[in-house]
DNA sequence: CCAGGTGCTTGAAACGATTCAGGTCCGGTG
DNA sequence: CACCGGACCTGAATCGTTTCAAGCACCTGG
């Protein structure tokens, strides 16, 4: 019913024209007071409710962004994506989520409806580690922010060095006096595996002999399967230490150990990466690699602020890529004697 | 640059009136072959893109719908939000995601945000159990539909039964044969809280003692400190059965009960509440009371979709409530001599 | 040769809010 | 008294798209 209410029908309401509701609603201090509040309770009586878009048809610049995300179940990304919204919010811009799903059609689907609402900026972890495809993103001039992704000098990004990551495991693991040790991730198609694998074979390299468990994906069955096959070695040759890729296998890892009675972390010390809320929560709490996820979510949204403004005003924008350094959390899962 | 590009400036480049463009777009068959290739291929070039602030404000009706969460890191509301989705693409509809964060005052601003983009409907699970206050919705007359809530007659909602699901899991421990439980769980202000402890005194009353240890929170770390009172109690008296109101609990005390010890099944016997994901990848992986997730998200877009199409076509729409019931998964939490 | 189709295209109105160049009124000033 | 400036308000133009009555060109059957 009241869905129909107008500035039109406020304004017969009140008796004042459209132009001066319109004035109440955007600079209430160029109307006379009694005349406000007289619009002001027609406004309330009739429960009008500005048409957003009539009024960013006509202002031309919505107040919102997009946030396209891979997954939407993943912790790393609700976080992430936490830290936007804050970020927006002190922008006094609100943010959409939406979810890919890890799907190019969904994905290419989302970007086309953000475009047509004339979002002010989207945010996107694209499906293809390439980056969006130029293809799919029509030179609509709506600027867009890779996240947990690099795509070259034509985007502004914000990622984590991954392979840093992997050495600073690596390290610690050397550091604590180990000499067989276990990489458990894949598949290598995924970059971030990739790079986390290299920096942990660079820092362990020398030092000890490293064992590739690959995984078919990066979930809490195959970290079990891997177990398996980690817990089928001979002691002697056994790794005592393994750094997997996420902690999803590192939990699926602790389990089959945890079955198998293979002690964690006396007689195997097990690294996980992302720090997800339930690696602490783990029957060993999980010694992890933590990305600044929060801060990854608010500086994405500061850059695409930053691009949005240059944009607007017309003047050159130079794209920027934001690269931070993961911590190492140490927990039992790595500590003897606990 | 191209972001101004309108049906005009296309209409100009294919030597056509942007009635003939707008035909193009949306009914295709009535426009000559000839004069349709010319116009996309004008699309193509300019890279035009349809502005939906302005189609919505001429046909009124956006595709849109808006589902408003509680809290968008909790496991639970994204497998709703992705049966969410799943209904509302069969309906052609896109879902833009908002997270209240529990936040009263950031569920209002969603709210209004949401009406006035003028989505099609709104799917809410409100901070308050009482459901959204009347004063925050104008009788905009957007439809509403309550989600892991109810509101009585005046909305639709779609909600599980906590006291069904709290007798499944009492019933399940008495007739395993235990004879001395403890509830975890609070703080008893939620609702849900309530409810499960309410079915689960039910079942086991007067088939032993039930000793109930309170809770601050639903969290991890609550469930620790729950796990040292309970192993504080002599053993003699202490239960043999833990049933917690969530999943989360659940996985403290099972971490606390590794810690101290004490063994699980056969020592305590522990019954979770979500079955979320990582119930299944704890160390011994939770028995747990499931709720239908997936199949919530998709009837609360159901029921939307309905409520939408009476509201639309002006027929009057009776709401409706539907309740789930959950069911038990049973794992080696409970299972003796696994 | 005309009446009546049919197939395709046009042009203007409409959607709802914002903006801005004026209008009105009023008190103050020279 | 005439003029001015300020405070307040009006009304029409505008944004980009859809819709629809009307127009045009061509054809077909009588």
């Amino acid at each position: 019913m009241s869905s129909s209410v107008s500035v039109k029908d406020v304004a017969a309401a009140a008796g004042v024209s459209v132009g001066t509701v319109s004035n109440v609603l955007n600079r209430p201090d160029r109307v006379g007071a009694a005349t406000r509040s007289r619009v002001e309770s027609a406004i309330e009586k009739l429960g009008f409710v500005r048409n957003e878009s009539a009024r960013h048809l006509r202002a031309g610049a919505s107040r919102t962004i997009g946030y396209l995300v891979l997954d939407a179940a993943n912790p790393f990304f609700t976080d992430v994506a936490r830290g936007v919204e804050e970020a927006a919010r002190d922008a006094g811009l609100a943010v959409f989520l939406c979810n890919s799903d890890n799907s190019r059609q969904r994905e290419h689907e989302y970007l086309e409806l953000l475009f047509e609402q004339r979002v002010r900026g989207v945010l996107v972890t694209p499906v293809d580690p390439g980056g969006v495809g130029r293809a799919a993103l029509p030179g609509i001039g709506v600027p867009v922010v890779l996240v947990d992704r690099t795509g070259g000098d034509d985007w502004c990004s914000v990622s984590v060095d991954d392979v840093y990551g992997g050495r600073l495991a690596g390290e610690y693991l050397v550091e604590s006096g180990h000499e067989r040790f276990a990489f458990v991730g894949g598949p290598d198609s995924i970059g971030q595996v990739q790079d986390r694998l290299s920096g942990f074979r660079g820092a362990v390299e020398g030092a000890g002999v490293l064992t590739e468990l690959p995984t078919a994906a990066l979930t809490v069955a195959e970290g079990r399967a891997a177990g398996q096959r980690l817990a089928g070695m001979p002691a002697s040759r056994r790794p005592t230490a393994a750094f997997c890729a996420n902690d999803l296998l590192a939990l699926g890892l602790l389990q089959e150990m945890t079955r198998l009675r293979i002690r964690v972390p006396d007689d195997l010390a097990i690294v996980g990466y992302d720090d997800i809320e339930f690696a602490a929560a783990a029957a060993v709490p999980l010694t992890s690699v933590r990305q600044p996820r929060h801060q990854i979510g608010r500086t994405a949204a500061e850059l695409l602020t930053e691009e949005t403004t240059a944009h607007e005003s017309g003047v050159e924008h130079q794209h920027r890529q934001v690269v931070y350094l993961p911590e190492l959390i140490v927990r039992e899962s790595t500590v003897r004697g606990s």
